[in-house]
DNA sequence: CAAATGTGTTACCGATTTAGTTACAAATCA
DNA sequence: TGATTTGTAACTAAATCGGTAACACATTTG
């Protein structure tokens, strides 16, 4: 795996955070640290799954698609990491083998199970859960300055 | 992810299909469809893991490390990748930023509750649920022939 | 209209990972 | 001793990943 699904997240959190108020994609990039174009490139997938809209030109930027507890980390997944089969299976086995015959259509099933378990968890969890699970720890920083 | 969790799986469904009779590195890379080097890479992980083990020189091979009904591929994806976190979270988050100070943090632990339902899952399943599973479906293959 | 702002998109780079391959020392057996 | 097989290191080609520059297009402002 790599870390755009969590960037991904990281997006849409700012996103809610921001309460309707359009992100550039600068902004956004000094939050995550990286750069404009690699937020834009993420936000382009987002905006295609209608979990964000852009705006061009003077006061644009990024707002969210829809409310916040209207999107799942499973959206947020299926929206950055597309197809990707999460546990890849090597496409290489001998027909002549008993073994290798069928191996891969066995693993198949089993995997598609455990893909499904995951995605159950990731159904679990919306934007907003995040967002008020950062407010509550932001308080608790401030209570203790 | 890579496919290296599948192929030891193949290899280790292939040990159980021998019956105890050793499998050369040639033979199980035959079946999976790569070369031997890369077998006995794959197969010292599951020896140092205990799922395995190997005798040099003629008649030497591989075995299964214990009973088939008793490696998960929970066992067999802890051999493989190790440490590894499933979904990685990015570095890089601004601390200057409300929402990148702890994100990081937030998202660990929803992330961690997703590996875990991966997990269980793996942990469901045998080298031994495999292996029947493979004679069946050559049995069904015999059926029609 | 012209300038400024900001997105959408393409192209490219360097680092890392992956699968594959060669080579050879060490162990085992006949 | 000679044949076989593992264990391990070194190397390569291709893919992936995060990062960066560049620029056309859209939008707002003056």
């Amino acid at each position: 795996m790599n870390t755009r699904f969590a960037v991904a997240v990281h997006i849409l959190t700012l996103l809610e955070s921001q309460k309707g108020e359009p992100a550039t994609s600068e902004l956004v990039a000094s939050s995550v640290g990286t750069n404009p174009s690699l937020i834009r490139r993420l936000m382009g997938r987002l905006i295609k799954a209608g979990l964000a809209s852009a705006k061009r030109g003077v006061g644009g930027g990024a707002v969210l698609g829809r409310p916040a507890n209207q999107i799942r980390l499973l959206d947020v997944h299926r929206a950055i990491d597309e197809d990707a089969g999460v546990i890849p299976i090597h496409q290489t086995p001998s027909p002549k083998c008993p073994v290798g015959r069928n191996i891969a259509r066995a693993l198949e099933g089993r995997f598609e199970a455990v893909e499904q378990a995951m995605y159950d968890e990731l159904a679990r969890t919306t934007i907003a859960d995040l967002a008020s699970d950062l407010s509550r720890r932001n308080q608790l920083r401030r209570a203790r300055a």
